[in-house]
RNA sequence: CGCGGGGUAGAGCAAUUGGCAGCUCGUCGGGCUCAUAACCCGAAGGUUAGUGGUUCGAGUCCACUCCCCGCAA
């Protein structure tokens, strides 16, 4: 077996969110040289304020990686470290920032970047959640010499992949077998990128798409929308921002904040059991004959099959049923 | 010191002014049934998170500690 470890090698990796952390590890278990990394400062987020590391910094921690944290990318004292170490190649992956062009062109073989769609698809920051948004059969790997705009330079190497089970995929299962692919990818396109191999063709422009940055009101629930749409709402929009909806208790004239965790639709369940009355009102809450708790919706109903009051755990549907029986039969908002 | 909810049987929740710790589900045993996630009968299962205090008496009131969670960011 050779390995190859040479100096010639010597990479800088940016990255953040969970997504890069498989990247990140196989770059390393192939030896490559990673001179440091870059990830997002610290941040005073959560209960208490307390501060955050992200993943990709834990990471880089437990194999004595050198940090870099820079407040602003476009820093002209970040910059300057970055040539200093005089990187062979960048690459990005879920880092969240826009990195600028003059760090770009730092390296001698440029700064790429690994996305997950099939490009010019899917641009922008959830490429993931919008193809469960939107019920995707299939989606993608792309990686990009990067260019001064979003996601938009010539592609290097692509790769697409079927969703399977993409009735039911929630966004933690494909993300984590887009970031595995990712990282796959990367590893047979390396040697070829540094080899000069490569020839980057220009991405269809008239083709692209964009997802949008997801915040938490778009995790609200209508029920009058089709099962289908909800069910792919939850399981897109978790954990990150998050599906809810509102419980009024009228009798206590308190309203409490429900998250839906996950669902199921009533075919998925096999819902021949299942108590079918009509004519129940868009949200309301109902126990099917093998006592799941379902919420009916615009055409039909959906199966409710973990749930988070506010304050408490997470707790199945049935769970929740038998510790507040009086919710069977009112209207959730 | 950002705001707030919570810890009671294996799970989810009750318990009035402090007064025998209950409900639904699950588990185990029995019954009914062609059959069942349905129904009937019965049983097991608790140091009420911990420490100290008030009291004839504390799940409940007071103080402190530990743990879990929602919002916000």
């Amino acid at each position: 077996m050779t390995v190859q470890k040479s100096t010639k090698n010597k990479i800088i990796f940016f990255g953040t969110s969970d997504f890069a952390v498989p990247v990140l590890k196989t770059l390393i278990k192939n030896q490559y040289e990673i001179i440091a990394v870059v990830t997002q400062p610290d941040r005073e987020a959560g209960r208490g304020y307390e501060k955050n590391t992200s993943p990709i910094k834990e990471m880089a921690l437990k194999y004595g990686l050198k940090i870099l944290q820079p407040e602003r990318v476009k820093d002209a004292e970040f910059i300057k470290i970055l040539k200093e170490m005089s990187p062979e190649l960048n690459i990005v992956c879920s880092y969240g920032k826009i990195i600028p062009e003059e760090i770009i062109e730092i390296p001698k073989h440029k700064t790429i970047n690994i996305h997950p769609s099939l490009l010019p698809k899917y641009r922008g920051s959830s490429p993931i959640q919008t193809a469960i948004l939107n019920g995707d059969k299939e989606t993608g790997i792309t990686i990009m010499l990067m260019d001064k705009e979003m996601d938009h330079g010539p592609i290097i190497k692509n790769i697409k992949l079927k969703i399977k089970n993409y009735e039911t995929i929630i966004c933690q299962e494909l993300l984590e077998y887009l970031a595995e692919k990712s990282a796959d990818l990367l590893i047979k396109t390396l040697p070829d990128w540094l080899a000069e191999k490569i020839t980057p063709r220009e991405q269809n422009h008239n083709e692209a798409s964009f997802t949008k940055i997801f915040i938490k009101e778009n995790g609200k629930i209508y029920w009058n929308k089709t099962s289908d749409e909800i069910d792919r709402q939850v399981r897109a929009l978790n954990p990150w921002p998050g599906t809810f909806c509102f419980w009024h208790n009228h009798e206590t004239e308190t309203t409490t904040r429900l998250k839906i965790i996950k669902t199921e639709l009533p075919y998925i369940t096999s819902s021949d059991m299942i108590d079918i009355m009509p004519n129940k009102k868009e949200g309301t809450v109902f126990k099917t004959l093998s006592s799941l708790m379902a919420i009916a919706t615009l055409n039909d109903h959906i199966i409710i099959k973990e749930i988070q009051p506010e304050g408490k755990k997470i707790m199945t549907g049935k769970d929740f049923l038998n510790g507040y029986p009086e919710i069977i039969g009112k209207i959730l908002t």
